[in-house]
This record gives structure tokens, C-alpha cells and sequence, in this order.
DNA sequence: CCCGTGCCCTGGCGGC
DNA sequence: TGCCGCCAGGGCACGG
């Protein structure tokens, strides 16, 4: 699932391919996508740039900007011809190429926005500072009286943003507090070290793929790559800390991994 | 305002 | 082999 990093190479990758192509006609085959009022708006538009904020990516066209968000599994592919993939839901028909959003879950949204509204309005108007813009004190202030896990604070994109499941249980383990741990018991100092670790477990994950990028297939497709995990996805592996078994739990219905015996309460 | 739950959706997997 | 049920998850609507 693309958090911030990821969304980032999406980003790279969408301006190297559309930065500069017009919108000449869309295929909307998942009806409840895109609006037909919205593909209306959308032809005929260029896409001058494509920036990001959190997990979002916003297009900025002529006219309005394009709200993307990914969610867990939507992909952007340049279709070098026609041999679309069944997942394939928005197809964007550009000045000399085909853009397809692919989703297989179907979670993925687009929103159109009037530019000066974009900031305003849902679903970017209550989205938080990324971790490398937030101040420390006000992401102490956000949380210190919030009787809720830290982990669905981290994962809380008017909390802080672009963080995801996978890097919120990175971040929480350098940082040595336990997932369940509450924001109302959180010191201070604990506050900016989460903040801190969130800049780094994010850089680490921009430099790799920075590195891996553009590890295209037949297709052109971005590629998703992975820290080297600590915890996520290490049930039952040792801690590559202290060895303790990594445990999982439940948290505001996400699966959170995480060493009990390195992250305290 | 605060917080928990359910929903959207489909592929993959465990169980029988 | 095949079918059924369940799980995964980001954001938001909704209810207490």
C-alpha cells in the first residue's frame, strides 16, 4: 500500500510521462470513479504539473486541480497500445499516450477541485503537515490529550501525514513505544522523537526507491519497493533488536506489529 | 469534540 | 477440486 514515499515515485513518475500532455478524452469503466460532470471538466485540460501532499496527488491542470488518492492498491501504467488490463478503471487519453489508473480493490478516489479551493474544501482541507514540515510542539499538542493507540494518531492524516501501516510500525518501534501506548500518556520529548523518526523512516524509504525506481516492466509501471522492515509483516520472527518473538495486535482494526519487549507503555 | 464501528472492494488463502 | 468464509486496508460517515 503506498504511503508517503511511494506516492512520491508515483509523483516522479507521473510528471516524467504526463507533465505537459493534454487530456483529450477519458474511458471511465468503473462508473462510480470519476463523475461524468467531472470527465466533462477534465477534457481538454493540461496537466501542467503534478505535485503531492501526504499520500494525495494533485494534478494541477489549466483550470482546476485533480485530487488522486492511491488508497491501497491503485497504480498508474502508460499503456504503450491498447491491451488494457481488467483492472484497468480510468483511461486517460493524452496528446501522444494512454495513461490507465488500475485498482483492483476499486478504493482509490479522484476529486476535482477548483484551484483556490483545493486546500479548502475535502478531503485535503483537515490533512495535517508531513512529518518533515510539522513542529515537534504541535504534534505534542495534537496528541497529549487524545486517550487513543498512538499507532491510529501516526496513521491519523490530520495528525500527521503520509504516513501508512507498514511505516507507522517502523516509526514506533525506533521510537521504543509500544503501538497501544495512549497520546495522553506520551512525553514531550517522546513526541519529537516520533516526529523525528517518522522524517527518517520516510527518507530511508525516498532514498531506496530512489534507487530502485523506475524498475519498469513491459510496461511502464512504478515499482513499489520496502525498507528492510523491522517489525511489519515479522510475526513471530525474532526482534532484530533483542530477539524477542515480533507480536501483533489489533488497533483501531489494523494489524500492528511491534516487540514487546523493546516498546514499552 | 471525542472515539469506536462499519463500509467500500476483490484476490488470496485456509478449512472442509 | 471446489466452494465458502474471512481477511487485508485508508478514509470517512455515522452513532453513542
Amino acid at each position: 500500500m503506498p504511503e508517503l514515499p511511494e506516492v512520491r515515485i508515483v509523483s516522479k513518475f507521473l510528471n516524467k510521462e504526463a507533465k505537459g500532455q493534454t487530456i483529450t478524452n477519458i474511458d471511465v469503466r468503473y462508473k462510480r470513479m470519476l463523475p461524468e460532470e467531472t470527465k466533462e471538466k477534465l477534457i481538454g485540460q493540461k496537466i501542467n504539473n503534478i505535485k503531492t501532499h501526504g499520500k494525495y496527488i494533485i494534478f494541477e491542470l489549466t483550470d482546476y486541480d485533480l485530487i488522486s488518492h492511491l488508497r491501497m492498491e491503485g497504480k498508474y501504467y502508460v499503456r504503450s497500445n491498447a491491451n488494457f488490463n481488467k483492472h484497468d478503471h480510468i483511461i486517460f487519453y493524452l496528446t501522444d499516450k494512454i495513461l490507465t489508473y488500475n485498482d483492483v480493490r476499486k478504493f482509490g478516489t479522484f476529486d476535482l477541485r477548483d484551484k483556490e479551493e483545493t486546500f479548502k474544501v475535502k478531503p485535503l482541507v483537515k490533512v495535517a503537515d508531513e512529518p518533515f514540515d510539522i513542529d515537534p510542539d504541535k504534534f505534542y499538542e495534537e496528541i497529549k490529550n487524545r486517550n487513543v493507540p498512538l499507532k491510529s494518531l501516526l496513521l491519523n492524516q490530520h495528525i500527521i501525514a503520509g504516513l501508512g501501516n507498514i511505516y507507522a510500525d517502523e516509526v514506533l518501534f525506533l521510537t521504543k513505544l509500544h503501538p497501544f501506548k495512549k497520546g495522553n500518556t506520551t512525553t514531550k520529548e517522546q513526541a519529537k522523537l516520533l516526529v523525528l523518526n517518522s522524517i527518517d523512516v520516510l527518507n530511508r524509504a525516498i532514498k531506496k526507491g530512489g534507487t530502485t525506481l523506475y524498475s519498469f516492466k513491459s510496461d511502464d509501471e512504478v515499482g513499489y519497493f520496502a525498507l528492510d522492515l523491522l517489525v511489519h509483516t515479522r510475526y513471530n520472527e525474532p526482534c532484530k533488536k533483542c530477539g524477542t518473538l515480533i507480536d501483533k495486535m489489533k488497533i483501531g482494526g489494523r494489524t500492528s506489529y511491534y516487540c514487546k519487549t523493546c516498546q514499552r507503555m
